[in-house]
This record gives structure tokens, C-alpha cells and sequence, in this order.
RNA sequence: GGGGUUGUAGCUCAGAUGGUUAGAGUGCCUCGUUGACAUCGAGGAGGUCACAGAUUCGAGUUCUGUCAGCCCCACCA
């Protein structure tokens, strides 16, 4: 065994025996709880970053915990084709290629996209291996694979057959760099530093004009009308007038809508249906024309002059002409709400054309009652509320993208009678004309369509499959708060849809992670640390660790490599406490089970550490707080058991009784055993290496039963944390006291201790060998009497004494006891100020005031103790 | 314009149901190479828990307000 711990060296090989022993699978008839976790699928040619691996490791811990813990449990991985993400990358290498998608044609375009994701499709799966994600790896699944392909063509048709999916002429988001639709949740809005210019519309019967305020000059080449409020005491006389569009010279009516806030800009508004999504339903309210001037590339069309400009050279333009006709009043510095693609950052042009849509509000109504009656809970449950508002004010969603990589739309149109068909399967004739020139919607499926439905189609809808029965509803899904609306909202409104029951009972939202500077990682910034580098420099436990520690669910986590360092010097520090049992137990080739067992006060101590930190991690994971299930078992690990523990043991290793040998062998085999089960779902590898060279384990840890407070009962039977406390203190102050004069922490000192609480006497007479291990002391003496020529302390129930004739400077030593003494009093003080409070005595709780008092004795004690010594040494 | 969230040691963060003299990691200072571990051990400095009120015997923890930061949602041109 290596003195440091390599993980490098093992956890390849440790994942390949899991996957091959098939650790990972499970079935819909094997004995145990269900318990499972669809996995929030990876973009299928995408890579591995921080945010999968927080991702993943959490779901894992979860996973790797419950199946310990006997339960029938299923990881369900796979990935999501992520329709424009994976065409633009493939587009991107066409360019390469100096060809495109167009050149190429759907056909044999969508035969590259199937080669890219075969060239590509795995990494991610192998990357997610090696952080050990114990996902089934044999039921991987892809969105666009038979299953769930023929899941997204029964439920696009029943939604279609139910009136639910429509399709539509409507204004929608476009990205004209993507070229396509987009959803509303696709856009994202962010306030920009515009202007705002003020135009004036002469009317066409020359009576002076209207003047109107845009923040989008370029639109009024589309302008069908200028609208005013209704009551506003300005336009009132001149609403009904005609106006002559400028640069342009069409005439268009001033007209009243609501809509209009009287307070702003001018009180009029330029309406351009065509382009705007307000102006399109004051439009259709009013009959006003629609007039396009904005094609899908976000060039002017059907415009004269201005013809194929781009949308913003026009603005120039436009301006320009403006200012020079006299049109233009003013410009104003102005923000606003400016919406960009959520993919490429373009900004989005709001453009009118054909698309398929869903109708959200009968689905959306059950999706809200499932958490106001409990069966959906989310974790933290602050979530609900956003996810509640959303869902509350949601909107028709577009579905429909002007892509080729996707599930395409199952309608048919008829050249011959004009007719569209629906169908579960290809139409080849028309149902309604029987004519055979069909054409396909060219149109696919907005990747979230699929995604929604994850749950069910993994599981093997639309069969009904053993493991649909067995595993639906599915048990927690874990992602980032930042796709609650994408994903986890229409997850559970098609789950409740189409199986009558949420997807899952338990939403566990996490954070994003952030570098060092709290940056959101990103590869525009180049911010980014790439998980793969930090498991071949620390190890995917460390790596795991790090990310589990140091935060609380639902809030975002920074990236810190001393983080991950500090979570490889733990790894490290277990290796090496394992090293020291193997080291010994090869030594001393005992029977691990010593008959009698004879358990001393250190054993039974650290076995109720043991019971009680079972306790602790298991309520932690319970409640979802991983990180504080963690940090217990860091504390008892290192503190607990290294620190102290281990020291204890090895009077008795290097001692010559081979019984307090074996004995203590036993417990630390024990203890080491159990912690390493406690610690598994977090550190698999390390946990795994380790326990398979222990005598009293055998199998894969990740088989073996998760520790319970049961297991240790017959092992931990009394609370000895008390007088261990009272040790333990006294070998801190004996340290605090030779650090006190200087004297180097390894060097042995004489030790003095005069006990003044009786019941504690006998019990530290015993253990005073503890003292002399952990603080370097020599064999303790004790007395009645106080050495006069020593440094002095105090704790509860003795006084310790550190005899150096010839060391001590009194003066010194007064001051020092008596700036401990102020400290102490202050303290007591309080406490008494507090007792002797009527209504505190009276209303706390009797186990607090007890406590308080108990407090209060002590101190008091200690005060004495100190000022006899200060008497004492003044005498002197 | 709504909603959420954060403000605790130089830095990053923990602190269930209100009740130890408020903790850890990291950084800093002083010591330390007898064999589990220098990826370590011992000790230390460092915090009026953003501010102001309220509730309570008791508030880092509950409530209200203020200030500061971050995020999400939203069709004012």
C-alpha cells in the first residue's frame, strides 16, 4: 500500500468490476422499495462540465445510498439530441467543409448528424463513468431512439386529437441567426441602453401632425397606424383622422386602444403588426393591414431602397432619412427589455408565421394542484412558488422549429384536396381525397417536447412495460433551478397527462457553479474548469466531495481547486488510517473477534461517536442536506477517530497484551468498516479500495448494507461522552500549557492533576494513560495538593498542574490565571444573572435551566479554583 | 413592475424544530521529521453574526422595516 492515496491508479479498474459485475443493473422484479432516479439527460454530443458533475453527484449519492439500504433502485441514464445545439455544431463543421445544410439536402444532412452522433455520442457517457455515476448503464437511452421517438409521435397525436396541439399563423420570437421559432422561455430579456426617437406622422389633410416615440425607427416602414389612448384628453378630437406614414407615404388611421399608456413617450404609438407583438393584437382588434419588412434573416424585404439591408443598418438609414425630411424631433436616451436567443445571444425579431403550438392551461391547472396537495414536493420547497407563479400566467407553447435535426411534426398536407392529416404512423394516401401528393411538415418537435416526457418514455412508454408499473411514479429528480420551467414543469403536466401521476414525487433543485470570483462558468468567458481534468489530477472522490461540502440545496457553489485539495487531503488521511489497521492487523495475526470482548473507555467512545454520526448522516440524507451529512462524516473521520482514537489504540497495539490487542484491532476494524459504508455513496472509489483489503468484509461495498444506529447497539451501549469530554479537555490544556512556556509539543512534561470532582476520580485514574499519549505527558501524578512552582488550569471536575521549578515566572503566571479568571467570571455571571431571572426559571424549559445551572456550578468552581491559585502563587 | 435569494473570521461557506463561552475549510503566525498520514501533527491570532425595530425569560436562528449585492419573471412603444 502507497503512503499517499493515487486515485488514479485505481478507480478505473474499480468502475469496470462494478459495471461488469453488474453492480449498476437492476429489474422491475427484484426484491426492495422502488426507488429511482431518471437521469436529466446530457446533450448527446456534448461534453462532461462542473454542472453535470454537481449534477451527478448528487443523484449518485442518493442512488448509491438507497441501494445500500436494500432498495430496489434504478438509475436511468441517457441523453437528449438537443436540437439546435447539435445541428449548429454540425452545421458549423459543414462550413468547414465549405458546404451546408441546404447544399446537402434534409435527407443526407440528417445522415451526418447520425454520424456526428455516433462519433461523438459516448464521450459524454464515458465521462459521466468516470465521476461513478452507478447509473444501469444497460438501459441507456437517446430522445430520438425507437422508444422514445414512437412516445413523442402517441402523445403529439392524442394532444392533436384532443384539440390541445393546434397549429397557427401567429407572431412568435424568431431568432433569425438560428432561423428559426422559439419558445417564450427561450427568450431571454435583458436591459439595454437604447434611444428613444421621437417621429413626427404629418396628417394626410395638412392640419399638422402626430407625434409618436419608438425605440425601433427601422419599424415604421411596416407601420399600418398610430394608436392613442382612448381617454386621453390630447388625441381625443383627432382620433378617426388619417396620417401619411413617412419616407413611405401610405395613409394610416389614427385610432383609441387601451392599451396605450397615456404617460409615456409621446401618448402615441406607432403600431407595426408585423413586428411587434403588442402592435400585432392592437392589429387584430382594429383590422389594420399586416405589413412585413423584415425577412427571417433580419433583413428589410418588399421596402424599396431599403431592401436587404440588415435590420440595424437600416435603423441608420432610416434616421438618417428621417432627420432629413423633418420627421425627426428628437432622441432620447432610453433602457429597455431587449429579448436575445437563449442559444446564440442574437436579438430577436418577433416575426408572424406558421407554427404549432400547445395550450397550456388545462395541462397546467393539475401540474399546480399536484404540490398544493402534497404529491409533488419540492426540495428546498422555496422552489414551489416560482414553479407555482410560472405556471400560474403560462402561455400557449411553440413547438414547432424550422430545423432538420429533431422529431419531425407527424402531419401530412394533401396537394390534392388541401387537407392535413395527424397520424401515429407515415400517411401515404389522403384519408379525406384518397390522393397520394402528400407532403410532410418540415418542422420538428422543440427538443423539450421529448424531454417532457423522460420519465414515462424511458421506462418503456408507450408499451406498457414491467418497469413502468414498477418504477412510475419515479422517486426524486434532481437538476438546476435554472430548468424548472424548461424541463421539470413540463415533465410533471405530460406525466400527469399521460400517466395520471406526477413523473416524480420530489423535485431536489441544486445551484449552479460558479469559479472562483462567483462568475457563472461559461465558454464565452473561458471560466470554465473541466471536470475531467480535476478527476485526473485529484480523483472523482475528491472532486465529488468538494462539491457536496461547503453548500446548502438550492444555492449556487463556487469552484475553488483548495477546496478540491482539501478534499483530496481527507481522501488521503482515511488511506493512510487505513494503512495503519492493515499495517497492524498484518502484524498481528489475531482473531479479529476477541473472546471475552473487553472493551476500555476509548473503544465504547468511539463506537457511540460511531452510533451517533449513523444517526446524524442518515437524518441528514433524509432531508436532502448531503453537504451536512458530509461534514459529519469529515468530523468524525478525522477529529473523532484519527485525531483521537487511533492514538488510543496504540498503547495497546505495541503492547504485549494480546488480548487489549485483538480488542482493539477489532474496534478499529469495526468502526473503519462501518465509516467507510457511511462514507461510500459520497467517495465510492476510495471507500470501495479500501474496504476490499479489510478481513471482515467481503463483496462490494456498494452491495453492502448501508450502517444503521441498530447495527452498533450491542456495541454501544453506554454514553461515555461526558468523561471523555473531561480528557479531552485536559489534554488541550495541557498542550495550551506547554505552548505556554514554549516547550516543544512532542517533548514529555510532568503533569500534576488534583481532582475536585469526586465521581470523575476513579474513572480518570484508570484512563490517565490517555493523557499521557495525547498531550506527550509524563505517567500522570495525582494529589490532593497544588505544586506551588507550576503553570495551572482548570476544567471541569480537576485542576491540572504543570510542575517546572525554576520555569515558572510568577508574575506572569498571575496575570495570565487572571485574565482567565475575568473571562471565567464574566461568564458566571451571566449565568447567574440569568438563573436568578423569576421568568427564566419559570418559563424555560427545566432541562435548559438544569443545564444552565449545571454551567453555572462549574464555573463557579473554576472561579475558586483560580483565585485560591492566584492566592497561592501571590504568597509565594 | 412583481417574485426570490444572499449579507456570519482576510477569503469560501456550515450553523433542523429559537436555549453550549458562534463553527469548519482555506489563508496567516509560532513550533514540530520516534514508522498511518508534512496531502501531516500541536498551538495561536482573527467575528458587536449588514443595520434598526418587534416578539420572547432567551434571537445568528422568528417577524417588520432599511441598506447593499445577486438571480428569475414581466408585451410600456
Amino acid at each position: 500500500m502507497n503512503k499517499t492515496y493515487e486515485p488514479q491508479r485505481i478507480e478505473r479498474d474499480l468502475y469496470e468490476q462494478w459495471e461488469r459485475d453488474g453492480n449498476f443493473h437492476t429489474t422491475a422484479e427484484a426484491a426492495g422499495e422502488p426507488y429511482c432516479i431518471v437521469i436529466p439527460p446530457p446533450n448527446v454530443t456534448g461534453q462532461l462540465h462542473m454542472g453535470h458533475a454537481l449534477d451527478e453527484t448528487l443523484q449518485d449519492i442518493l442512488i448509491r445510498w438507497h441501494r445500500m439500504k436494500g432498495d430496489n433502485t434504478l438509475w436511468m441514464p441517457g441523453t437528449d439530441h438537443a436540437g439546435i445545439a447539435t445541428q449548429a455544431r454540425v452545421e458549423e463543421h459543414l462550413r468547414g467543409e465549405g458546404t451546408n445544410r441546404y447544399e446537402l439536402g434534409r435527407t443526407e444532412f440528417l445522415k451526418r448528424v447520425w454520424q456526428w452522433k455516433e462519433q461523438y455520442g459516448n464521450r459524454i457517457s464515458y465521462q459521466l463513468r468516470t465521476l461513478g455515476s452507478s447509473c444501469d448503464w444497460e438501459r441507456e437511452r437517446f430522445t430520438m431512439d425507437a422508444g422514445c421517438s414512437a412516445a413523442v409521435r402517441k402523445v403529439f397525436v392524442q394532444l392533436y386529437n384532443e384539440g390541445l396541439i393546434y397549429r397557427g399563423t401567429r407572431i412568435t420570437n424568431w431568432c433569425p441567426h438560428c432561423n428559426t421559432a422559439l419558445s417564450d422561455i427561450e427568450v431571454e430579456h435583458e436591459t439595454e441602453a437604447g434611444h428613444l426617437w421621437h417621429l413626427r406622422y404629418p396628417f394626410a389633410d395638412g392640419s399638422g401632425y402626430v407625434e409618436v416615440a419608438t425605440t425601433r425607427p427601422e419599424t415604421m416602414l411596416g407601420d399600418t397606424g398610430v394608436a392613442v389612448h382612448p381617454d386621453d384628453e390630447r388625441y381625443k378630437a383627432l382620433v378617426g383622422k388619417t396620417l401619411i406614414l413617412p419616407l413611405v407615404g401610405r395613409e394610416i388611421p389614427l385610432f383609441a386602444d387601451s392599451y396605450v399608456d397615456k404617460e409615456f413617450g409621446t401618448g402615441a404609438v406607432k403600431v407595426t403588426p408585423a413586428h411587434d407583438p403588442n402592435d400585432y393584437e392592437m392589429g387584430l382588434r382594429h383590422d389594420l393591414p399586416q405589413v412585413k419588412v423584415i425577412d427571417n434573416l433580419g433583413k428589410m424585404i418588399d421596402v424599396g431602397k431599403y431592401t436587404g439591408l440588415d435590420r440595424y443598418d437600416c435603423r441608420k438609414q432610416i434616421v438618417a432619412d428621417l432627420e432629413a425630411g423633418g420627421y425627426l424631433v428628437k432622441v432620447e436616451n432610453h433602457e429597455h427589455a431587449v429579448g436575445h436567443c437563449h442559444r446564440c445571444h442574437t436579438t430577436i425579431e418577433p416575426l408572424i408565421s406558421d407554427q404549432w403550438f400547445v395550450k397550456m392551461e388545462s395541462l397546467a391547472k393539475p401540474a399546480i394542484e399536484a404540490v398544493k396537495s402534497g404529491a409533488l414536493e419540492f426540495v428546498p420547497e422555496r422552489f414551489t412558488k416560482i414553479y407555482v407563479n410560472w405556471l400560474e400566467n403560462i402561455r400557449d407553447w411553440c413547438i414547432s422549429r424550422q430545423l432538420w435535426w429533431g422529431h419531425q411534426i407527424p402531419a401530412w398536407y394533401c396537394d390534392d384536396c388541401g387537407e392535413m392529416t395527424v397520424s401515429e404512423t407515415d400517411v401515404e394516401t389522403c384519408p379525406h381525397c384518397h390522393g397520394k401528393h402528400l407532403r410532410r411538415d418540415e418542422d420538428v418537435l422543440d427538443t423539450w417536447f421529448s424531454s417532457a416526457l423522460w420519465p414515462f418514455s424511458t421506462l418503456g412508454y408507450p408499451q406498457d412495460t414491467a418497469e413502468l408499473r414498477k418504477f412510475y411514479p419515479t422517486s426524486v429528480l434532481v437538476t438546476g433551478y435554472d430548468i424548472i420551467f424548461f424541463w421539470v414543469s413540463r415533465m410533471v403536466m405530460m406525466g400527469l397527462k399521460f400517466r395520471g401521476e406526477v413523473p416524480f414525487r420530489k423535485v431536489f433543485i441544486h445551484g449552479l457553479v460558479r469559479d472562483e470570483q462567483g462568475r457563472k462558468m461559461s465558454k464565452s468567458l473561458g471560466n470554465g474548469v473541466d471536470p475531467v481534468e480535476v478527476i485526473e489530477k485529484y480523483g472523482a472522490d475528491s472532486l465529488r466531495f468538494m462539491l457536496v461540502t461547503g453548500n446548502t440545496p438550492g444555492n449556487d457553489l463556487r469552484f475553488y481547486w483548495s477546496r478540491v485539495e482539501s478534499a483530496r487531503n481527507f481522501a488521503n488521511k482515511i488511506w493512510n488510517a487505513s494503512r495503519f489497521l492493515l499495517i497492524n492487523l498484518e502484524e498481528n495475526s489475531l482473531s479479529l473477534v476477541p473472546s471475552p470482548l473487553s472493551l476500555e473507555l476509548s473503544d465504547r467512545w468511539i463506537l457511540q461517536r460511531l452510533s451517533k454520526t449513523t444517526a446524524g448522516v442518515t437524518r441528514n440524507l433524509e432531508r436532502f442536506e448531503l453537504g451536512e451529512a458530509a461534514r459529519l462524516l469529515y468530523e468524525f473521520i478525522w477529529f473523532n477517530f484519527c485525531d483521537y482514537y487511533i492514538e488510543l489504540t496504540k498503547a495497546r497495539l505495541y503492547g504485549d497484551d494480546a488480548q487489549a490487542k485483538s480488542t482493539a484491532l477489532f474496534v478499529l476494524t469495526t468502526v473503519l468498516e462501518a465509516a467507510l459504508r457511511l462514507l461510500h455513496p459520497f467517495m465510492p472509489f476510495l471507500t470501495e479500495a479500501i474496504r476490499q483489503k479489510l478481513p471482515n468484509a467481503r463483496g462490494s461495498i456498494m452491495l453492502a448494507p448501508y450502517p444503521t444506529v441498530e447495527e452498533f447497539a450491542d456495541l454501544a451501549t453506554d454514553d461515555v461522552e461526558e468523561i471523555a469530554n473531561v480528557i479531552f479537555n485536559t489534554v488541550r490544556t495541557i498542550r495550551n500549557l506547554k505552548a505556554e512556556l514554549g516547550i516543544d509539543s512532542r517533548k514529555k512534561a510532568a503533569v500534576v492533576l488534583k481532582v475536585t470532582r469526586p465521581e470523575y476520580a476513579e474513572t480518570l485514574r484508570a484512563y490517565a494513560r490517555y493523557i499521557d499519549v495525547l498531550a506527550f505527558a509524563e505517567p500522570i501524578t495525582f494529589a490532593e495538593t497544588k505544586p506551588e512552582h507550576a503553570l495551572s488550569g482548570v476544567v471541569d471536575g480537576l485542576e491540572i498542574y504543570l510542575p517546572l521549578e525554576g520555569l515558572i515566572d510568577v508574575d506572569k503566571e498571575i496575570a495570565r490565571l487572571g485574565k482567565e479568571l475575568d473571562k471565567l467570571r464574566k461568564f458566571a455571571a451571566s449565568l447567574s444573572s440569568k438563573l436568578s431571572n423569576e421568568r427564566f426559571v419559570s418559563k424555560a424549559p427545566a432541562s435548559v435551566v438544569e443545564a444552565e445551572r449545571a454551567k453555572l456550578t462549574a464555573a463557579d468552581e473554576k472561579v475558586a479554583a483560580l483565585e485560591q491559585r492566584i492566592e497561592q502563587l501571590k504568597s509565594l
